[in-house]
RNA sequence: GGGCUCGUGGUCUAGUCGGUUAUGACGUCGCCCUUACACGGCGGAGGUCGCCGGUUCGAAUCCGGCCGGGCCCA
């Protein structure tokens, strides 16, 4: 044990705080292959190295910690990898500025290069974050896409895939962003409202509304509901396209709505998903009016070079000319777009490649999982129910994986490389040999790449250590944490790539958190101001504060809303916390602990129970990963229990030196020790702090959980009765004007037990304290009944009220000694036993005396 | 438009398979520097538990409707 004077008077959270990042070891968080402990797999989130952790991230983070650390002390062979998903728009975009170039101006591998040197950068700053919150990170087991090492695993997965026929290419409609030239999928499009204009004009002879006019050269037929009689005469026939003058034939289809413009729409490849739908329905041609650019193509005749916008324009001018337009109105419209740009996205039919999606098999697998909060797992049921489309996994860029596949350029066979030979950038390098169908030696490579979401798809694939092979090692993970946000595409791709390369469930559970709001409400944006970074609050109120912010700020898995309070709250909890510490080492150097010493006193018998109740809550909500009702339980027994309430009651006994001393000074030890236990998953500086000086040289991150139970139902409730005598003394003298520490005279607590407190009471009130067990010889009259109304409403029901007017009814005597039966309503019917309590107000005789009453003890204080 | 979720003192929040006085934090007011702590202790004020209706002896809690916020999807 350290000496108590080398404890500072106040907690200074950033020196104890780096002293100890400097002491820990990375060894002490490795997953270790060859252990025989269960193991824990957790399937951290990869997350995008901007260069910048931010507060959700962070929020995730601390979940993933508190119950990493807890299940290391509850003896499991833990792994807590850190993943980085490095590929993808935003750094190409992010070097594209820094450089001041586009990416056409450099080589794709320069390009690359630069990519990955930016990715680089950004994953070491985040790193430095990651260390200063304390995360018991696996170092041993960090991935990072971009190398090698990972995207040869998922290339690997690719020709896997592409192998089992989840994985094929073809011509399909795709979304297509035309700034960032490359398809996307639908998990990547963002929805927005914005205004547009319903243009009604003459086609052929029958009035159209359209909101996409520039289309008109690819539209390949006019649809009308097949109930429409307005339109009976157009069936079978065909119509001349204005401006363009092709014909396309009518179509009827139920989905056309009649009372939407004029009931007769035209279909265009493809002005949106309906069009998609309508043109495979009726199996119409295909004009492709836009091109990768977003500029309008060869069919468009004249209008060929513009752009859509430029496109549109001038084709209503060229209406109105012909007077062919014949109104325009405002219409409000939710256009798709590209969640990184908002560009509006085109649909294009497009060479791509798609991972084929089985709805059963993935809701099977997502059934398997358990969800916390349960129902998060509704979002992945309604999302999978209405995937229409298969996944588009190519895109047109150049940062990302790229697809391991040639094409003879003879006769277009298609060549993957050997799987040893992983990883190949096929625009690089040639296959080892020779075209199988037809001896060619000249091939192309793809030169279209994959979609990240391929990359972290597989991360769980990656740390159980998947080699292409069936069931990885260590496969399946426990627990996949992540955010609501990314259920359709993290925990979908995840669940689809696991059961298409092992045929299992890819985790036991999944615990799914909240997205941090600011302090406002809001969702945190540069444009709203109220972005609070993980780096503010570490700067100033430490990592452990801002863990406990994680812990409490919600329950696990709302959202959560910033709030400096409960940093504030936190911190004021160390110092609390810091402040028993001091105590417990002053007391127990005076002469250490017996850990054999008889507990006698009532406190310390109580605040032993109290602990057990403790220590089974935390355990509990630490099994369910409710971190709030856990560290919420933890403070309330270190600031209500230990320090309000037992310290102050045993503190006098302390100062002493008697036989009753040995009791306080086990029990307070046996507290403090849990607490620092139970505290080390949320506040790992801290503990470790606090419990050092008790155990120098010993970390208490390596100290297995808390397992102490106390079981004394008679402490429970005569502690009970003990604190509220004392809480009720308190008020009292609060209620006189006196001073919480004035001196009392005789206070006599007659109570239906026997209590040995060793003198506590009285020192703790500054009075003269006598515990009876006999009755009180006081006067007392009743002066009010309390009722146990849960007992009065079962018994009695709609009788309740006439019950409670008949006891009041009783006599002084009856109340006292209740009958076995009562009149109710002139019926007698039997009395419940305890379903009354009589309150009394008590005179003493003679002796002027204050009379309290806490529940069926009575406390006489006699004024000095 | 559909699905999910939430609405509790000034602010945030617990409780939500019905039951005596609705939890805690921050703020606020009063008293107290008692040998761990004034970054503290003790006590107080402050709530029609979003609104309306229903079920029940009894509803923050269950049911229905409405209003409002958030998220996801059309």
């Amino acid at each position: 044990m350290a000496s108590s004077d080398q404890l500072p008077k106040n907690y200074d959270f950033a020196e104890v705080e780096e002293r100890w990042r400097k002491t820990w070891r990375d060894e002490d968080h490795y997953f270790d292959r060859n252990s025989k402990k269960p193991q824990f797999v957790i399937d951290t989130p990869p997350p995008y190295p901007t260069g910048n952790f931010h507060i959700g991230n962070a929020l995730n983070w601390c979940y993933i910690d508190f119950f990493a650390r807890y299940k290391r002390m509850k003896g499991f062979n833990v792994m807590f990898p850190q993943g980085w998903d490095c590929h993808g728009l935003p750094t190409e975009v992010k070097v594209e500025e820094l450089n001041h170039i586009t990416k056409n101006d450099v080589s794709r591998e320069e390009f690359r290069k630069m990519c990955r040197e930016l990715t680089e950068k950004n994953i070491a700053a985040m790193r430095i974050t990651l260390r200063k919150m304390a995360f018991s990170t696996d170092w041993s087991n960090e991935y990072i896409t971009m190398t090698p090492k990972y995207y040869s695993k998922t290339q690997l997965s690719f020709l896997r895939m592409l192998a089992s026929g989840y994985i094929y290419q073809s011509e399909h409609p795709v979304n297509y962003c035309t700034r960032c030239e490359t398809a996307i999928a639908f998990a990547e499009v963002a929805y927005e409202d914005r205004e547009t204009q319903l243009n009604y004009f003459d086609f052929d002879g029958v009035e159209i509304a359209t909101t996409r006019p520039e289309l008109l050269a690819a539209c390949v037929a006019v649809a009308v509901h097949p109930n429409d009689e307005r339109y009976n005469k157009l069936k079978g026939k065909s119509m001349k396209v204005p401006l363009f003058g092709h014909d396309v034939p009518v179509v009827q289809d139920e989905a056309v709505d009649p009372k939407f413009g004029s009931g007769a729409v035209m279909i265009c490849t493809f002005g949106d998903k309906q069009d998609v739908h309508w043109w495979k329905q009726h199996n119409l041609t295909l004009r492709k009016a836009i091109d990768r650019q977003g500029k309008m193509t060869e069919i468009a005749g004249k209008y060929k070079g513009l752009n859509t916008t430029e496109c549109r324009a001038a084709i209503l001018a060229d209406m109105k000319e012909k007077k062919i337009l014949h109104k325009q109105e405002k219409l409000a419209q939710r256009v798709g777009t590209c969640w990184r740009c908002k560009t509006p996205i085109e649909i294009l039919s497009e060479r791509q490649w798609f991972v084929k999606i089985k709805p059963d098999e993935i809701q099977k697998a997502a059934h398997q999982v358990t969800w916390y909060p349960e129902h998060m797992l509704l979002r992945m049921e309604n999302w999978v129910e209405q995937m229409e489309w298969d996944w588009c996994i190519s895109r047109q860029r150049i940062f990302a994986t790229p697809i391991p596949v040639w094409f003879c350029k003879k006769c277009g066979e298609m060549v993957v490389p050997d799987e040893k030979d992983l990883p190949v950038d096929p625009t690089l390098v040639k296959p080892k040999h020779p075209c199988k169908k037809c001896g060619s030696t000249e091939f192309a490579g793809e030169v279209d790449v994959l979609d990240t979401w391929m990359d972290s798809s597989i991360s769980v694939l990656n740390v159980t250590g998947w080699d292409g092979n069936g069931k990885p090692p260590f496969f399946p993970a426990q627990i996949r944490p992540q955010g609501h946000d990314i259920i359709r595409t993290w925990a979908f791709y995840t669940i689809l790539r696991a059961v298409a390369l092992t045929g299992g469930k890819p985790w036991e559970e999944i615990l799914v958190n909240g997205m941090v709001l600011g302090e406002d409400g809001f969702k945190m944006s540069k444009s709203r101001g109220n972005i609070i970074v993980p780096e503010e609050i570490l700067e100033k109120n430490g990592a452990d504060a801002l863990r406990q912010w994680g812990a409490m700020g919600a329950a696990t898995g709302s959202d959560i809303m910033f709030n400096w309070n409960d940093v504030v709250s936190a911190s004021r909890f160390q110092t609390k916390m810091w402040n028993i510490t001091k105590f417990a080492l002053i007391q127990l150097e005076k002469g250490g602990f017996d850990k054999d010493a008889p507990v006698t006193a009532l406190a310390d018998r109580w605040l032993l129970v109290r602990l057990s109740d403790t220590v089974e809550q935390v355990s509990d909500a630490m099994e369910a990963y409710q971190f709030d009702v856990a560290l919420k339980a933890i403070r309330e027994f270190a600031w209500d229990a230990l320090a309000d309430n037992y310290i102050e009651l045993v503190k006098g006994r302390l100062y002493q030196q008697d036989a009753s001393r040995a009791s306080a000074c086990l029990v307070l030890h046996t507290a403090f020790d849990a607490l620092c236990r139970m505290l080390a998953p949320f506040t790992p500086y801290f503990a470790e702090e606090c419990y050092s000086y008790f155990n120098p040289g010993q970390s208490v991150h390596k100290q297995p959980w808390v397992s102490f139970t106390y079981d004394d139902e008679a402490a429970r409730v005569e502690g009970n009765t003990l604190v509220q005598v004392v809480a009720e003394v308190r008020k009292y003298k609060h209620d006189n004007g006196l001073a919480l520490n004035a001196p009392l005279g005789r206070v006599t607590i007659y109570a239906p037990h026997s209590v040995n407190d060793e003198g506590d009471t009285g020192r703790t009130l500054n009075a003269d304290v006598h515990w009876r067990t006999d009755a009180a010889k006081l006067d007392r009259a009743i002066t009010d009944i309390d009722f146990n109304r849960s007992v009065v409403g079962k018994t009695f029901r709609k009788e309740g009220q006439a019950f409670m007017d008949a006891v009041k009814a009783l006599s002084p005597v009856e109340l006292e000694k209740p009958p076995k039966t009562i009149r109710i309503n002139g019926v007698e019917t039997a009395l419940p036993e305890n379903v009354f309590t009589p309150k009394y107000s008590y005179m003493e005789e003679g002796a002027k005396v204050d009379v309290l009453t806490i529940g069926d003890v009575i406390v006489t204080i006699a004024k000095k």
